[in-house]
DNA sequence: TATTGTTATACTCTATAACTATA
DNA sequence: TATAGTTATAGAGTATAACAATA
């Protein structure tokens, strides 16, 4: 079952690995303070950003992306939709279900916000060499992995 | 100023960058969840790694680097101490500020709970090949790094 | 007057349980 | 009977503001 898997009970793949969850913790804490928009949390901007990716979803399919229960992603999902970021339409096979679209509201939202995302982003690599940073690069897309793994 | 950072307008940097807080965001939202003490809150656990590395901190100090307010961390180490995970003394030459150190059942519970967090942490890398554990564990330091700057 | 830590209070986010509507 | 979503309620964690003690 583990056959892909480093074995853990080495010292070196341990430490890395409580230095990961700690690292990922107190990130989360500071990038939690730092909102591109001051009235969106933090897992409103996920949403966002995963309807960027997705296109469209229902509100389940998001609490799952998300990792919050679905009465939590109902009321992230109403909230976008009285900010204007979000539309709400009936499903087209399922009349119990619901799919959200993110509106251009939005789309022009997430593009504004790019270079203040940046500038702050770029104090927290201003303190990394280019190996750091490359180290980093390389990891974004296993850590997303891991994310909704 | 930014002459050790890369330039963040390219696209696989910023790509890269909204990879991270992406990421960094919901595998927090994850681990709060995986908690090895089920009494034991994130930050609580990270205050007690702080103080396996460090020895001692005064609150102060501790809220600075788990970037919480100073409130906050009052009622966090008031907590720990409740269940006797940390002990809290005068500063020998600042009577304003408290020491907090951990108790040895706090060393007992955190090497205790070692072989908890590796199994959960190995369910989650079971799914990563070699070669993604390895890019992990090198930008582990680097995350957190990033964490504290 | 500035700083460390505390108390009192309120807010944000999320969860669980119970309910409605549809499959 | 099972599933998608909602409503109502409660709890955890953190913040801000006001205060006490010490520098």
């Amino acid at each position: 079952m583990l056959k892909n898997m480093p074995d853990l009970t080495h010292g070196d793949d341990e430490a890395a690995v409580n230095a990961l969850r700690s690292a990922v913790m107190r990130l989360s804490r500071r990038l939690k303070h730092q909102r591109v928009d001051e009235s969106l949390s933090p897992t409103e901007m996920s949403v966002l950003g995963t309807l960027a990716r997705c296109g469209t979803a229902t509100p389940g399919e998001l609490a799952r992306k998300e990792h919050v229960q679905p009465p939590s992603m109902t009321r992230i999902v109403a909230l976008l939709e009285s900010k204007g970021l979000v539309k709400l339409e009936p499903h087209p096979e399922d009349r119990r279900q619901k799919v959200v679209t993110q509106t251009e509201r939005a789309e022009t939202m997430l593009e504004e916000s790019r270079s203040k995302r940046n500038a702050f982003l770029a104090s927290l690599v201003e303190g990394l060499d280019e190996a750091e940073w490359e180290k980093l690069r390389a990891a974004a897309p296993v850590l997303e992995k891991l994310a909704h793994l």
